[in-house]
DNA sequence: GAAAGGAAACGAGACGATCCGTATTGATGG
DNA sequence: CCATCAATACGGATCGTCTCGTTTCCTTTC
């Protein structure tokens, strides 16, 4: 009766494994990161340091999939952007959600660990692509091939272009707080970008 | 025969300075982020734990300063863009200047380290803003404003967001390792800007 | 079926190693 | 002579490993 190769000692593992995880984003979303320990994930998660280290290689890999899994719980399913017809519109909408999210203090420290963990580890930075970046950009990348089809946007462009030409400048205004992230902020990104690929 | 205000106890105070700066930009350049310790850069630059605490405040400060001589040296006076008068030649030699800077390894664990430190710290960030960031954005934008007056670019584009559209997209992509960054991206960011901005 | 047995996983935390930032000490040089 | 220095000991914190009884669940046995 073996489901799949290891399932008889899958006995305890999954309570304590969220917990660890739920634990960590706990923490990483209330405390500065540097409080952010093995140890206080381990004692606010009720769980013993090795059985963590059971799980994870390191620290970084912990909170990686902290955050991993945040997101496979938000999506449910596969992510998709509004497609109304109208690229502008649409766009100002997710443009403006986003710049809304970046503005939580907890979403703002989260993705700022995140991006600390990633800079330095490429193995992680990887993992992040793989398994974050990519499927959102998919989803992104499906709304503009819509509006390619529906003469909204130049049927030659490249597709990762024109997403980083509008997301780029407004990850990078808010990592090095170099300015104000406001909804008009957001629209221009949209009007400059489609001014840019438009037909 | 005092210069400024405090020559007598600058004794041997300029040569550990140097030494210090230079010992932590060569461990930063050559290892691996996390090998760079106050202990390895007084052990490289000659010099006692203390001698480097005299001076900064904490690593993050010692890094930063590093970094910050390096672009002072560098520059010898304030820096300005090639103006020949066409906007896109010479947008676009500049972007492929840093597409390259950024292919070196050095460059790159350089560049990552400070933004390691900027990233979890509102006030180095703030300080990279003012010493590093905004010199720059300034003679850049001086060649934009030469560019407006030229009737090269819409003259009541929004500087600053020209800039983030040119540069954020490399900058993301190289932080995230999400492309390859060749001379044919540098001249698609340029194009992409000057469709987007141009007159 | 239910009790007994055993092994894997567990919580707790001691431990060694490393690093940060401070304090001390004896040597050096102006 | 005395401020500065290199060297280094030190306390505190953290990482990741290791150990130790305990808990839990699967298997065996009756």
């Amino acid at each position: 009766m073996s489901n799949e190769r290891g399932p008889d000692h899958s006995r305890r593992k999954e309570r304590s494994r969220q917990a660890i995880l739920a634990a960590t984003r706990a923490l990483v979303a209330e405390e500065e990161y540097e409080k952010v320990t093995v140890e206080a994930i381990a004692a606010r998660a009720g769980v013993g340091k090795q059985t963590i280290y059971r799980r994870w290689p390191s620290k970084s890999a912990v909170v990686f999939a902290a955050l991993l899994a945040l997101s496979e719980d938000a999506d449910g399913r596969s992510v998709a952007l509004p497609d109304t017809g109208d690229l502008e519109a649409d766009l100002k909408l997710v443009m403006r959600a986003t710049v809304e999210e970046f503005a939580d203090p907890a979403f703002d420290r989260l993705i700022r660990a995140l991006n600390t963990e990633i800079a330095n580890d490429a193995a992680l930075a990887a993992e992040y692509r793989e398994k974050l970046a990519q499927p959102l950009e998919e989803a992104k990348k499906a709304r503009l091939r819509s509006a390619q089809e529906a003469g909204q946007l130049d049927a030659d462009a490249d597709l990762d272009l024109v997403l980083e030409v509008l997301y780029a400048p407004l990850f990078q205004r808010w990592l090095h707080r170099s300015g104000p992230l406001t909804a008009a902020y957001a629209d221009s990104l949209v009007d400059a970008t489609l001014r840019a690929f438009g037909p």
